[in-house]
DNA sequence: AGCGGACGTTGACTTTTGTCAATGCTCGTG
DNA sequence: CACGAGCATTGACAAAAGTCAACGTCCGCT
């Protein structure tokens, strides 16, 4: 990446600054500028990710809850997002502390899974810059107009733009009008390809959708409203990467799901890393059907979810009374 | 971990302070407690590493200097310090580049082998607290008290602290009196644990040493000044990890060798990503035997030394008059 | 119970940082 | 070559953050 001269100063007034510890008149007299530039140049720095600034998780880690459910689900780590005080609704925290979490996780030269959705929108919409060094951001399924809101290739390439990352986009719609046509279509080189390098990345970010008839699958077209019905009858439990799966998480035996271009299930659980986040309440079904699927390792959620997940489980939330306690 | 009531509210006060870009008076006001404590609160997040902050070490990359060198030697990333105009000593700057690169490099649940020696110790004082969770960090080399410096435990515990880690320190001594002794103590199950377990790192962080009358096996008594001639003879070159390696970075037959407790050189190299730094200009010659030996994967060194590397290697150092030029 | 020390907290003051309108500079265009 | 749009830079002022002595509180010890 060629430099330009214009950032070289920038990142000498963050050295200085931040890792020297000077203060903004020395880094200026240092420098031979004034100190306004030097404000200039921090903040620039602060916003384009020359300079990083990472809080901790540990907040949302601390009380047993977390932890139970780690060991109940075999889940790596857990977050929960309860009433530390810090913000009225839970749900609004969310988005925040998976940015934090997600970018912590992304290290250079890591090969990133991300499917789409409002919550991952949100996420990468709350993402600081991070000066990472040979990312690729890979779009786990197929594309799609969506009317309403953020087109998963988009969503793809504000991730990858944040990196400093290449983005890979499919190139293929979500969902194709008939079975054959996609088949072929998957059997395309390009295709193939695609679906291929997504069991090669090191870490992936999604969530899970839901079947409803506000749902994100039918809002942007994915699926049509009067297929639901029949859908809900075969069995079918939430959405993952733009696939339905039943409540044991497998993929649903469906004329639709055979009609979809996305991420192969195995290839997904191939990856090493997988970060679950789900911002709503109303989830908790679609989200026990991906637990049972072992779709991820680790989980953002809140606190009432974790222990609704628990309770239902048969586990008692032992620790709950602790959340509350925290605020 | 038990979470220490105070330091919850240090914890909340970064959140919102960092995270949310609150102002430290409505950190105050959201936690009810002065805005002086929050002040307070958030500069113990930041000694701590509840708050973490990076700066990017782009501008020890920027050159094509230390792209030759990585595509020369086959190496993953290599950084220079040269007279960026930040600071008179170039070599004073390195332990704070490469305290930076290292945190960044360290990861949740990793466990980091680290050799000793002056720049390591450097590096550990510069290092910022970071709230890293299971990662281990595991002695290299056996132990040694040094009357004039730091002793190698010393070293592995310090880095451990800050990585919030657990530390792994050998239970021998680097060096033995006769090549028996050290034998047995080898095949001991404590000591064969011990050694086995560097193969298995995910990281690695040492510098290379000289064989000099004031090099640094010498003067913390590990090797006798008699013995350095009949060594240099034999073909010593440098020290990694305590042992004596020849100019084409093999372990040297000799008495001391066979006689020092520390990591096998295969191991070592098993390790994924492996952090070389070196400080001074004249540890050039130790250092091109550890280039032949593939020691390492990632290096920091002044731009001097690297220039002098290429020009050795029989490489034109093209680039070196950009790198002055940055200046 | 009384005492003393250590440590956490705060208000008031100082220093540092953020901001913004005004100015200067560069470069493409008529 | 002159002009002006757009952007970088700066000085001066306002806002925010840092600091510290004083005070309060808790806890162990006599």
């Amino acid at each position: 990446m060629a430099y330009r001269p214009a950032e070289q100063i920038v990142h000498k007034a963050a050295w200085l600054y931040y890792t020297h510890g000077l203060r903004q008149d020395e880094v200026a007299q240092r420098l031979n500028i004034s100190r306004a530039s030097v404000a200039l140049y921090l903040r620039r720095a602060r916003e384009t990710g020359v300079v990083n600034i990472a809080t901790s998780t540990h907040l949302f880690r601390e009380d047993m809850l977390a932890r139970r459910l780690e060991e109940v689900f075999g889940l790596d780590t857990v977050w929960l997002v309860g009433r530390e005080g810090l913000i009225a609704d839970p749900a609004a925290e969310i988005p925040r502390l998976a940015a934090n979490v997600f970018v912590d996780m992304v290290r250079n030269g890591d090969r990133v899974g991300v499917a789409w959705g409002r919550t991952v929108y949100a996420i990468a919409d709350a993402m600081s810059y991070a000066d990472r060094e040979g990312v690729t951001v890979v779009e786990m399924c197929g594309n799609l107009g969506s009317p309403y809101s953020y087109r998963p290739d988009q969503c793809t390439m504000e991730i990858a733009r944040r990196f400093n990352a290449r983005g890979l986009n499919f190139y293929a719609p979500l969902v194709l009008s008939t079975e054959d046509l996609a088949g072929d279509l998957r059997r395309e080189p390009v295709i193939r390809e695609q679906l291929d390098g997504i069991g090669s990345c090191d870490m992936a970010l999604f969530s899970v959708g839901t079947l409803d008839a506000d749902s994100h699958v039918i809002k942007c077209g994915a699926l049509e409203l009067s297929e639901l019905a029949r859908l809900k009858d075969l069995g079918a439990a939430g959405v993952i990467a733009g696939q339905i799966i039943d409540a044991e998480g497998r993929l649903l035996d469906c004329d639709y799901n055979r009609r979809v271009i996305s991420a192969d299930f195995d290839a997904i659980r191939a990856i090493p890393r997988r970060l679950m986040v789900v911002q709503e309440d109303e989830k908790l079904g679609p989200l026990e059907a991906a637990i049972r699927g072992r779709f991820f390792t680790h989980l953002i959620v809140t606190s009432t979810v974790g222990a609704r997940l628990l309770e239902r489980a048969g586990q008692d939330p032992a620790g709950a009374t602790a959340t509350e306690a925290i605020a």
